[in-house]
DNA sequence: ATACATCCTCCAGTCACTGGAGGATCAAGC
DNA sequence: GCTTGATCCTCCAGTGACTGGAGGATGTAT
């Protein structure tokens, strides 16, 4: 017999908290756990690979759906990998417009934040800045 | 009399939901709007002033009690505006550590993207590197 | 008179968890 | 055998910052 681990171990072993992996077995990211004569969920190396993987995909900010697909495609290792190429390249296209849009907020904030000379709000520079402060910031 | 503009007009003028605004009445960050006799809220020059304020606040990532602070500190002007100051460099900061911490992702990421050379799922390199990725990222 | 836009309130949903109440079970030490 | 404390269970509410929709009233233009 293999090695049963509790869900509080998973939990260590994955850098988890206990909800979040009962919470994954809600949305079905994780199949329903086996369970002791008590009612304890009990798992295997499988289940820890399985969650590991989610967390590193989670960790790569990929979103849940996302993982689904992802796990989807390893479920079943004859269908096409291109499926997961493309998910990762969207991914990094998207990374790449978050560092830009937040490269632009950091050199706006920059101004912002050494315009103060430290009087009465009334002259603050940095109020001034964010009333008047117009970024172009694409939502989509 | 001055102008008076409809929750609408207020909308496109700052590029806001409608019902972010009356989001934005429900939780205080502004003031409960004038009505007209048959119940509309009605905004003035100062209310747009006030709106483009707490949107460039967003728009800067300022959360929505830092946006209170703000708020309050140009709402008195006699306060010291070091606070104002303060609340700015926390958030460059923090802006600082989100760039570091996306660009660790963005190279991971890439190698993980471009390691595909389109096969079945079982040798896909996409899902090997998420499975295997362990990424340093700080919690906090 | 009619159509259509805009407004109102209220409420549910989003995302990805997080935390807590209230109670059962387990392992270890005495 | 008993107690203590850790761990587990289920269920539910809350987070942040909105977003969207139902169902109905009002405004404006033709």
């Amino acid at each position: 017999m293999t090695k049963r681990l509790a869900i509080g171990d998973l939990a260590r072993e994955t850098g988890t908290k206990v909800n979040t992996i009962r919470f994954y077995e809600e949305i079905g990211l994780l199949p329903e756990a086996l369970r002791t004569a008590s009612g304890r969920r009990s798992y295997d190396a499988a289940d820890l690979r399985r969650l590991a993987f989610v967390r590193h995909g989670r960790q790569l900010g990929f979103s849940i759906p996302e993982i689904r697909s992802l796990l989807a495609l390893s479920d079943q290792p004859d269908r096409d990998c291109g499926a997961a190429a493309a998910i990762a390249r969207a991914h990094l296209a998207d990374i790449g417009i978050r560092i830009a849009r937040l490269e632009t907020l950091r050199s706006a904030l920059t101004e912002v934040a050494t315009s103060c000379e430290g009087g009465r709000a009334a002259e603050c520079r940095v109020i001034e800045a964010i009333a008047g402060t117009e970024l172009a910031l694409q939502t989509d």
